[in-house]
DNA sequence: CGCGGAATGT
DNA sequence: ACATTCCGCG
């Protein structure tokens, strides 16, 4: 089908490697692994050659701003082989994940999404906790369903070259949750669920995997197979993107962490190592997974948590994304390839009334000359996956961002806005309300509680709405109407409590 | 710009 | 399910 975009996937290489499955899908996808678009936006995020076009914003945990979104859309375009793409059918695909809480929009900035990465995160923690000290914190994030992915292919493991790192290891022994059993009816369970928000899932989580360790025997589910391993790798050096949920790291990798994810429960030693500001991402060429830093964390799932009430939203939510990585290419081509070929495989959509308007081409633009080639030397290790969407592999022409990178110094540029940025990995934003306590020393621990607890949840009502309305309505949620709520958010980003999670959502933008 | 319904495609 | 494409509305 298809013809020329399909191809895909890397054949070549090792053969089998290939992301494992829930890197494409974890569960979301159909049945296809294509790439979905979120998986898309965070792989670009990663990738500094991209800084100019889409970033993270600082301020904000998971915030990130389109900042070309024509550019955007052109990429997103292209991997999907969708020459017609523009940023109003791309930001059509990303309201759409408004309902599946995957994103919300930032209002009052243009351009501006956030993800919520609540469920996404969590993942680890149950990780972490694995009796660490009483850091873990109970609320995590539930995760459901998350880890159902977490199974890798043995793919070849990376054959000698991957040596298993010293930093690394491999879980095997960590539970990886495959599945939970309630899996099934998880997900679309979500009404009980509702009340039992997250803490209740983590612990859940937890269990299983501590149960399901015990029963490690392989396939205790028939669907599939627990060979989970989680590799962990040592935190990477330093991160350019403090404000990213998961930093990037700017080594190439080491090229060995192949596609597995790590886990970020490496935080085992959190303080230690690494601070992270952030999770760290490693973008490896391949893969990227990250890792959590339960501080940083903390931060990250207060700040959700606030934003999840001032948008009225409920944390449940995300999808499980175990280590989140990102997929591979999907299509083929190589970048430049608008220009090469200019076939465009997929004929302007007649649309459905057949109307053509034509547009043209425009991105047919030959000539993008692409410059560079990022990081050339990389251990090789890992053939195939990872083109991305820049296809950093090929040196030679692609680059398929003709666009500012490369002509003007990438780094500079982008460089420059985060100058200030950079100023240190420290935490990320200190979230000045934590209306909570202390959020000075102990890290984990309270400011999750908020979040789930479902004690007192504010939004308690909220939810019942939820329950009870449709599905369809209760979806619907909107980040907007609220006519007087968001003026207020000067003085309090949040205040979710007593009177109730109400506004205030944009509090950030004021900035 | 941004939203979301509706039809359509894969 | 997850987009893609159109489109009217604010």
């Amino acid at each position: 089908m298809k013809a020329g975009c399909s191809i895909v996937e890397k054949p070549e290489g090792g053969g089998g490697y290939q992301f494992p499955d829930w890197a494409y899908k974890t569960e979301s996808s159909p049945g296809s692994r294509q790439i979905q678009l979120w998986h898309f936006i965070l792989e670009l995020l990663q990738k500094e050659e991209f800084r100019h076009v889409i970033a993270w914003q600082q301020g904000e945990y998971g915030e990130f701003v389109i900042k070309d979104p024509d550019e955007v859309a052109r990429l997103w375009g292209r991997r999907k082989c969708k020459p017609q793409m523009n940023y109003d059918k791309l930001s059509r695909a990303l309201r759409y994940y408004y309902n599946k809480r995957i994103l919300h929009k930032t209002k009052g900035k243009r351009f501006t999404y956030k993800f919520n990465f609540n469920k996404l995160v969590m993942p680890n923690y149950p990780f972490i906790n694995i009796r660490s000290n009483g850091v873990v914190p109970q609320s995590a994030p539930p995760v459901p369903t998350a880890s159902s992915r977490f199974h890798f292919p043995p793919l070849e493991t990376h054959s000698p070259t991957s040596d298993v790192q010293p930093g690394r290891f491999s879980a095997s022994s960590l539970p990886a949750s495959g599945q939970e059993p309630s899996n099934g009816t998880d997900r679309k369970v979500e009404l009980s669920e509702l009340e039992d928000g997250p803490a209740a899932d983590w612990r859940r989580g937890v269990d299983l995997l501590s149960s399901r360790n015990a029963v490690s025997g392989g396939l205790g589910h028939p669907k599939r197979k627990p060979d989970i391993m989680l590799p962990l790798f040592t935190r990477p050096g330093i991160y350019p993107d403090p404000h990213s949920p998961f930093a990037v790291s700017p080594i190439p990798s080491r090229g060995g962490v192949l596609n597995v994810p790590i886990s970020p429960a490496l935080s085992l030693t959190p303080t230690i190592f690494s601070y992270s500001p952030s999770p760290g991402l490693s973008p490896f060429t391949s893969s990227s997974c990250f890792s959590f830093n339960p501080e940083e964390m903390k931060h990250y799932l207060h700040s959700q948590a606030c934003s999840v009430f001032n948008y009225h939203l409920s944390p449940r939510t995300f999808p499980r994304y175990p280590g989140l990585m990102v997929p591979p290419l999907q299509c083929q081509m190589h970048p430049e390839e608008s220009a090469q070929f200019s076939i465009k495989l997929q004929p302007p959509p007649v649309g459905r009334k057949n109307r053509e308007r034509v547009e043209s081409s425009e991105e047919a633009a030959p000539v993008t000359v692409p410059t560079l080639a990022p990081v050339p030397p990389r251990i090789k290790v890992e053939p195939a996956p990872e083109k991305d969407p820049e296809s950093l592999r090929q040196p030679a022409r692609e680059k398929e961002e003709p666009s500012q990178d490369e002509g003007t110094v990438p780094s500079r540029t982008t460089e420059e806005e985060k100058g200030t940025i950079f100023v240190r990995p420290a935490a990320p934003p200190v979230w000045p309300s934590v209306p909570i306590s202390t959020p000075g020393e102990e890290p984990l621990e309270v400011t999750e509680d908020s979040e789930d607890r479902p004690g007192k949840e504010p939004s308690a009502p909220e939810k019942k709405e939820d329950a009870v309305m449709p599905p369809k309505l209760r979806l619907k949620r909107r980040w907007n109407d609220d006519p007087g709520a968001r003026e207020l958010s000067k003085n309090g980003k949040f205040l979710w409590n007593g009177s109730g999670p109400r506004g205030l959502a944009t509090a950030a933008a004021d900035a």
